[in-house]
DNA sequence: AATGAATGAGTGTTCATTCAT
DNA sequence: CATGAATGAACACTCATTCAT
């Protein structure tokens, strides 16, 4: 194959030796994810990963280690995919901002599936969960800090537990996703958008928000 | 149980044949919870249940059909413990009722650890997670037909959908207790339960739900 | 159960023990049979067989020190059954007698239907193998001294080697039963006999027995 | 095989792929056939087998499915050879040629030794057992209409049935290499011939054949 | 003598990983 | 670098046999 593209004088006379195995690296990954999606972490075995991105089995482990690190690189690219977005407060009509936020983060989810494994995996790689838990503190931590902007403009509730309030944001936006499969109807972001403002702001703030935007 | 036939004449001789039997199967059930709940299912195997169990690897066999069955009859006994408990809103303070319901649900999980398994087997046991979602689906049907209790009554906000607002405490209630392992802080079921009843309850309903108990 | 036997006076007061343990040692053996016959040698479990024969597990053990020893014990009355049959050759009516001959033969066998795993066992069992292998040469020795009995008398052909006539008819004898299974319409004792004799009496001598019987 | 190439200019550095992968198949195959001559096929393990051809255990599954398919591809091969050969009667001395034709099947069978695990497959094995019923057929359907024909030439005797005649020869013939083992001297392939020729042709016919040969 | 629960070696089979080519 | 055949440890599960009761 690499033969006939000796002839043309001028030309790269073949695939730089490292874009070709970054190919193959990206089309072993690309196969990991579509089958870790498609039949879960365990059920996936390295040759068939390496028999979808059509190379040998002994090559998956020249670009993997072994099939735990090809997740991980997987993972790295994802990991704050998974993680719910955080929310921006400021803005004239923030239940409409956090809603479209909302869809995004479940459209981005459920095109790579690659969240299914997720709970398989978390359950034995310690190291892994570690990482994981460090996302989401700080994923608490800046929705918190968003929180305690608003808390000190007095645009938000005074009774309750700030550190609380963001803890619940992260669960609903992080699951907001999960609701069709779990049980009912077709999640509503705007709905639950509402709901999740709700706990932010009075709905005396939110009135006033509307019409200084307005404005 | 034994013990409890001790004090009367003429002992048994031994342990009668089937509540042996049945002792094999608890330390069976036991070394079955003990172990999932460390290792993870798929990490565990037969053998090393039987071992912990102090029994040999056909005798796990004697009781349950494969690994599957013995983890199915440890969820059976469980099942409604992973799931929210039901909040009940009639109450003068129903943010400390709410409280100490997320208590007890968190503690009964810790309790047995055996919700870290879930996930991973969810992820492979269609049955099984049909009858998880079949479960889900009553628990946001009870949630709903509570709150719709007191829509009727004007007693909840009325700009929020009641679907969603169900599912929003389902999901506050389920995940509780994984607060502190997630991220943070042991958690506050006070403070939790007060975020669930901003949800459902405006602040002036509360402030007339306290009085009207004092009164 | 015993007990209630015990009031009469002048009878025996239970079974006697021997004859007891005769009836499990018998019921044993015929569930041996059974199952053998149905399910094949290594196919038949020890379990099944005490099952069927409803005793305990162990109770086979006490009778038998293995499967094997059971099986050895049913085939030790059967073994005869399984080999040709000795025909006898003085008769007015040779094709006649060795047609029922043939027939009885062929019904014993379809009764026990032990003949079956006769197959399995021999290629596993030496010793079996050379029990078997002894009676085949002592039924070849006792069919060869009957032919010989008949060509000092100048009845049978002169040209045949009685060795392997011998065995020829033992052969064809053993397997008439197994024609039915093996392929074809079921078999006609009369004409198999028809063909043993030939192999032993030339037309004309068989003729001569017929008229010395009428005569 | 590979000798032959060697005397090209310029040697393969190795064996090539195709012929070692076929080389590791057909080591397989011997060791199964050598060890279930030997043992028997319930008594050989699919890990012997993999020992005895110097490979590991994973390595014999990846050229058989399971045991079964390993014994079915020696058996495919065979097949034909358990089977009586077909006697053809045309010829100056009929006995000469069965004879010859009873001491290659003797010896085919012999040298594989692997239709001692016939009788032990073939009453576990439905599949197996309809084929070889099949193949039995087939014989026996071919020495009748070899029988057939001289039955119309008047060369055969007319008071056997050709039926049973030719189950009979398929029977001995079958059967003809067992004598040595089953009880006795080294069967003697000549008489044998000469005992079947018996069924088959009158004294008269076969000296007639005789003397027509020489004329 | 009888029971049947308990034992544990042994089976077929899979798959992550290595390594000769 | 690429290949894919080879490896062998590991697993779920069975069953002949033993043994406490």
């Amino acid at each position: 194959m690499s033969e006939k593209e000796d002839y043309l004088v001028g030309e790269f006379p073949f695939i730089p030796r490292q874009e070709r195995a970054q190919q193959k690296r990206k089309a072993l990954l690309e196969s990991g994810q579509i089958l870790f999606a498609a039949k879960g972490y365990e059920q996936t075995t390295a040759k068939e990963i390496a028999a979808h991105a059509k190379v040998a089995t002994g090559t998956f482990y020249r670009y993997f280690s072994d099939k735990r690190q090809l997740l991980m690189a997987l993972l790295e690219d994802e990991i704050d995919n998974f993680l719910a977005p955080e929310p921006h407060w400021f803005s004239s009509n923030p239940e409409f901002v956090l809603a479209s936020l909302l869809e995004t983060h479940a459209n981005r989810l459920q095109k790579s599936g690659l969240y299914r494994v997720l709970p398989e995996i978390l359950s034995k790689d310690l190291e892994l969960a570690e990482v994981m838990q460090a996302a989401r503190i700080r994923i608490h931590a800046r929705i918190l800090s968003g929180l305690q902007l608003i808390y000190e403009k007095g645009l938000t509730w005074r009774d309750l537990d700030l550190d609380i309030l963001a803890w619940s944001i992260m669960i609903l936006v992080e699951n907001g996703h999960e609701k069709e499969r779990q049980g009912g109807n077709r999640i509503n972001y705007q709905e639950l958008a509402k709901v999740i403002c709700r706990l932010v702001f009075p709905p005396e703030v939110l009135e006033k928000l509307r019409n200084d935007g307005e404005a």
